[in-house]
DNA sequence: CGGGTTTGACCGGCGC
DNA sequence: GCGCCGGTCAAACCCG
């Protein structure tokens, strides 16, 4: 096909194509630079958001979090089975719902000491075969666009993915509008321990929701997509594919039916 | 009518 | 012992 083509005519092709590769890169530079800025601002609410728990309940940060090369303190949880996680919400929506992709049936409501929002008190539905798990949701007393969750113990059961869209009035799935800022400290387990998974769904942001998750969950599909990173960024195959990838974008993005 | 939510009452732990 | 406070219960209510 190309057979007229000189190994300097090649050359020069090569090289044109390292250049918009590096172009690609330097975009791609800011645009990591961009997303880091924005991460920065959001572990500054999630700051002063873990100060309020500080200043309410005396609690002192050793767990640190570290986000792009940023990082942040999140609250210890006294209770080894306990989890907490700051999630973004709305603040002027006054429903204290947050949606992990669990069922709870909420059982009650108070208005506590330190805080002037009700705290909200939930039990797993599936507390009738048994699940002991149950969540305590408040909204932050300084940052009112923040919710905190607070869970008590672990599900014994999957997902109830089957029922997503079955019961309106059930808080079973991922708000699109939401950000939830994951803090899990389960018993004695090194690897989650100080883990934290930051989902910065941005607020208002119009993506498609997102399956489900179980807190171990996360943590577990956390681990594989790091085992998988690590094993493809090994492969010298597929930096040349990745690299081929963006030289293809450059060139002008295949329009594929979809 | 069944299941979930609301909300006032009640209970138990804790500090004084 | 008393009062405060967080957590839970349960009857009434609401909604599909």
């Amino acid at each position: 096909m190309d057979s007229h083509n000189s190994p300097k005519e090649k050359m020069k092709l090569l090289q044109a194509k390292l250049e918009h590769v590096r172009k690609q890169n330097e975009n791609l530079r800011h645009l990591v630079k961009a997303m880091n800025n924005q991460c920065n601002d959001l572990l500054a609410r999630i700051h002063e958001a873990n100060r309020t728990y500080s200043s309410s309940d005396h609690h002192h940060f050793n767990n640190n979090i570290n986000i792009g090369g940023v990082t942040a303190q999140v609250p210890p949880v006294p209770n080894a089975k306990q989890s907490r996680i700051f999630v973004k919400a709305d603040s002027k929506d006054s429903s204290l719902i947050v949606k992990d992709g669990h069922q709870w049936r909420k059982y009650g409501q108070k208005v506590t000491k330190d805080n002037p929002s009700p705290r909200a008190y939930f039990r797993c539905s599936m507390a009738s075969s048994g699940c002991p798990v149950k969540k305590k949701v408040q909204r932050c007393m300084e940052d009112k666009s923040f919710l905190v969750a607070t869970y008590e113990g672990e599900h014994n059961h999957d997902v109830q993915c089957s029922s997503l869209g079955q019961s309106s009035s059930l808080t079973n799935y991922c708000s699109p509008k939401s950000s939830i800022v994951h803090c899990p400290d389960y018993q004695t387990t090194d690897s989650f321990g100080s883990d934290v998974t930051l989902d910065l769904t941005l607020s208002g942001s119009n993506q498609e929701t997102r399956p489900p998750r179980n807190l171990m969950q996360v943590c577990d599909d956390k681990k594989k997509i790091e085992e998988y990173v690590a094993s493809l960024t090994k492969d010298p195959s597929f930096t040349i594919a990745v690299a081929d990838a963006v030289a293809s974008s450059i060139n002008g993005p295949p329009h594929r039916p979809m």
